[in-house]
DNA sequence: ACGTCGCTTGCATTCGAATGCAAGCGCATC
DNA sequence: GATGCGCTTGCATTCGAATGCAAGCGACGT
């Protein structure tokens, strides 16, 4: 008889504690921890028998027990709207790799309106996140909190205006500018744009830059419709242009890649417009149907590896060293030309 | 002076514990526990009491803490393959909003080759998460290891055969068999099928239903090239095909959307074929891009929405009763008709 | 005034791993 | 064989919240 009914070997099959392979390798609890904790100080007979009734066990150390202790979760919330996820897939694969390299979880919040904010902070400030990515809108309060419970976190494409705090973005005006002054020089005179929806700072960031480089270069024939970031709005998009200026003007500036994809097809098959010949259209973001041959949409390519990439490092960076201060790193879109817009050869 | 420099408030600003909040209330710790479980039993006066120090310090109750003694982490873990997720954001987004909806949080796992499942496995065990919805493939024995320790998971579109585990999956072969049928009534006769990638297990259910009903069917000319789910891979599939049959066929069966969409690409802007006069094309999924006006593919739409919310119950279900016994839910996939393809009026 | 009942509250323990400290051990040296 | 050094190991405590149990309290009836 190996061991007495007094003391089962395991209270719940499969999932042993630190103190069950101990009692198997009749070794204290603090040498299975030291077994399983790298660089620490345990000779190679120990570590064999440790390993020995840990697989034995199929034991793994709870990661939330070690949490509490270390007061590491090893876990970052990554907040995403779903408008954001939904055009950018690549965004949160990118930002779940980098971590991931770096032996961090990803705990992910999705918002479905960028003002269900609030409650998914709570949660966020519960789960003992090491860090936080936020692809959303925080109030001047919400940073407070975050500030005063010492977990640092980083903006991706929004930031805070007068403050001081981590952000990655990409530059939205200049991508605009960029644009305009391509369309402008090849001979535009006429445009629309397409705007994302109301409450997108990244929107409003192009169709501002972008009407702000228009009236520098003394080009009047402007309008300004509102879209919500989605094809069929790129589509409505020149609809409503046309009734506002009473004709299809000669470019469309579309708040991002998919609107102006919208906004192609509206001006090919329902208009019967040439796209660039009767018009062209210009797009954000760099998405991967831009790229394809029924498109070959000119956009402004976001570098989101690169962006996701320094999100994860500056948070990274400051769980090692919280007193690092904050950091605004801002990367230049990609002009990428394509076919759907007419301008001079680059 | 309020208190002496023996005891500070906090031991570290912003993050108290419910032992801070029970000295500042003058209450016990167990009466701040309980303040923040909902239904138990506390007087008004003592509950306003211990949430005006709650207020006052800035108290969240930790959630690492909470699952140790519970046994209960309120996380499921979401394995999904970057393939999957790229193509299927908003597969991700139903799940997310699900679990949200039922005060469970998502550790996310991207997987970016799904023979990295092992090593996500392994995390996903230590951190205790109360299920696993996976978007994966396991093997025999990492189905045993799941099963031992006695976490809940489903599957979602990969099953195991010959084995009862929880599934959600859409019928592949039976939508491809479909596709099958309405091609032939409508008078195509020699066949092109671009399959997925060699590991997919959707893809080879798909690409085997429709060999099969084509052999019932008594079809002989039939090829089959592989791809790998991208557009280009799509685009390229054609060019096999043209080159396998030694002409293009009278219609191609793309395993999934991307590959159709570069197949009708190329067939417009390369080979100056007209889609659906000179052949038609059809897909597998429903994705967003299929339905704009360049394309208008005839495609198998999967309920990704209904798929997605099955698996979450799925699994809530057997948090609360680990007893259940296994269930799969095959759901149809959903024939929508566009004018990618030359079929008979519905 | 005393007993009873029911609701509140606090005490003490628990969850599972990490770690500072001191004891233990082996080995080499003189 | 005694001494000393350094590497291993175990002991005891800690992290923060939940909870069974028993004591405390108040109200009410007799």
């Amino acid at each position: 008889m190996k061991s007495s009914s007094r003391k089962p070997v395991l209270a719940v099959p499969g999932r042993a504690t630190s103190y069950d392979v101990a009692r198997v390798a009749k070794v204290s609890q603090s040498a299975v921890s030291r077994c399983f904790k790298p660089g620490a100080s345990v000779s190679s007979k120990m570590r064999a028998r440790v390993m020995k009734a840990a697989e034995e066990l199929g034991y793994r150390p709870n990661a939330i027990a070690r949490s509490l202790i270390t007061r590491r979760s090893n876990m970052v919330a990554v907040v995403i709207s779903q408008q954001t996820h939904r055009y950018f897939p690549e965004l949160l694969d990118e930002l779940s790799r980098g971590f991931s390299a770096r032996g961090i979880r990803v705990l992910l919040f999705t918002l479905e309106k960028e003002s269900d904010i609030d409650v998914v902070l709570e949660q966020i400030l519960q789960y003992q996140v090491d860090g936080v990515v936020e692809a959303a809108r925080l109030s001047g309060e919400q940073v407070d909190m975050l500030e005063k419970r010492g977990v640092p976190f980083v903006f991706l494409n929004r930031s805070l205006r007068d403050r001081p705090v981590n952000a990655v973005c990409c530059d939205q005006a200049e991508g605009a500018r960029w644009l305009v002054n391509r369309l402008v020089e090849a001979g535009h005179r006429s445009f629309g744009i397409v705007s994302g929806p109301a409450d997108s700072v990244v929107s409003a960031e192009r169709t501002q830059g972008a009407l702000e480089r228009l009236g520098e270069l003394g080009i009047r024939q402007v309008a300004v419709v509102p879209g919500n970031y989605s094809y069929e709005s790129g589509a409505a998009g020149l609809r409503l242009l046309e009734s506002k200026l009473g004709r299809v003007p000669e470019a469309v500036i579309c708040a991002n890649d998919v609107m102006a994809l919208g906004c192609m097809d509206a001006a090919r098959h329902d208009l019967r417009l040439g796209v660039p010949a009767d018009l062209s259209v210009v797009g954000f973001d760099g998405v991967g149907p831009a790229r394809w041959k029924s498109y070959d949409l000119t956009t402004v390519q976001q570098p989101v590896r690169r962006m996701a990439e320094a999100a994860v490092s500056m948070i990274v960076e400051r769980i090692e060293d919280p007193t690092l201060p904050p950091e605004k790193r801002t990367f230049s879109g990609i002009l990428t030309h394509g076919s759907s817009a007419r301008l001079r050869k680059p």
